[in-house]
DNA sequence: CCAACACCATACAGTGGTGTATTGGAAGAT
DNA sequence: ATCTTCCAATACACCACTGTATGGTGTTGG
């Protein structure tokens, strides 16, 4: 689900085509959201994005009771958004590869899964259990739904949860360690992480495919320029 | 080395046993770097150290210059601590089998390699390039020590990058998601995990020993039990 | 056309933080 | 015994931020 809508319909307000004629709570949600993922809750200012909205925080006090209002409500943005695509993928029908494959992609799309505010939202909780609670609760949704995968697929219970232990903490270090490389790079890992965590060859064609629809996508990729094998 | 040790070292101040009248840099250091941890980098406020070591601020002041000599310590004292655990691990003399077990260490002792500190130090970064850049750099060696070690172990180049990057980034994954799970069951993946990274049979005696080495470090397990087999 | 509403500006009181300047006091050196 | 030196307390000026109360203005509907 795209996030603006996310945070559109978690402001409980249905868009009304004509354009709002001054700020909505959506608004000063996105902005919020923003600063969060860019320089931590702590940078979560009413007085900064009032600045960064160019009104004065009378606006904000409208639309919202306090702080704590506005924080509640980009916490539930986090909850229905990350999460959700992971075990959407996961759960979906298929073989094996299919699934991993559609994990795979939301690993690259922002869209589906976008790391930084996963990031922010765990530092956020740094010395707040219950909003750690909050967060082990969906990390044990997301890796239930990747251990039910790998069982469905045919591997023994605990076989199963290493997997898929390995395959999500994996990509959550990758993020963790802030890694940036090319999306070209990132492509060409794709076939050997697919056979280290399956123990399968990945189906040429199935790459082909799957590096069509990413290239497809430009908006992953910037400028950069993708051979398609 | 001992965390304290360092932290010393960092602030200049070889310990004369007599016990310091009042206070030294040191133990702002330590104080400022337990609240990093615990809090994150904005809850390192100089009034409320103040408040914890029982004292005014006039005795930052004449430790420090400013909030920002403190920051950098607290900085010096991350970087000569965990990567130097990892690399010495990963490329000691021995078989492969040793040196990931003596990583496998690494993991489990807080005194070798600090999660804690390690991510509190990467939220820290949070929308500060300049940091990043160090964080990114101590990331690079890390790596670099993993990948030789499993290219000098038989793997190929392209083989050893993927076996590292699984390696080190499920490790982070699984301190970044913040699971606490008891010590038992941790060693219980260890063998597990060893045929994922080497594809070789981990020798029982030597996992025998392994969980010898960790029971005997009864600090790192609190009032857990765990049986010996 | 004007009244009600939606939205924002302004002004104010209060809190918690930084950094500086100055003073106070206890231990060790002479 | 006093004199430094080291360390901490106190007081002050100065933000940045929160929340409240109230007034102002453009837009919409009756």
């Amino acid at each position: 689900m795209k996030k603006r809508q996310l945070i559109e319909r978690v402001s409980k307000e249905a868009e009304e085509d004509h354009a709002q004629p001054r700020l909505t709570r959506a608004d000063w949600l996105e902005k919020a959201l923003e600063m969060l993922i860019e320089n931590g809750i702590d940078a979560v200012r009413i007085t900064r994005l009032a600045d960064l909205l160019r009104v004065t925080r009378g606006s904000f006090y409208w639309h919202f009771a306090d702080r704590n209002e506005l924080l509640e409500a980009m916490l539930e943005v986090w909850q229905q958004s990350n999460t959700a695509s992971i075990i959407q993928a996961a759960t979906a029908p298929g073989t094996l590869q299919d699934r991993i494959l559609a994990l795979f992609i939301c690993w690259l799309d922002p869209e589906l899964f976008d790391p930084r505010l996963d990031f922010a939202v765990r530092d956020w909780a740094r010395g707040d259990a219950a909003l750690q609670a909050v967060i082990a609760q969906s990390d044990q949704q997301r890796m239930d739904a990747l251990i039910a995968m790998f069982a469905a697929h045919g591997f023994a219970e605990r076989q199963a949860i290493i997997r898929a232990r390995n395959f999500y903490y994996t990509q959550m270090g990758y993020y963790a360690l802030n890694v940036r490389e090319p999306l070209s790079v990132r492509l060409s890992y794709v076939a050997t992480y697919f056979e280290t965590y399956t123990d399968e060859k990945l189906d040429p064609q199935a790459e082909a495919d799957f590096r069509q629809k990413i290239i497809a996508r430009r908006d992953l990729w910037g400028d950069e320029r993708i051979p398609a094998r």
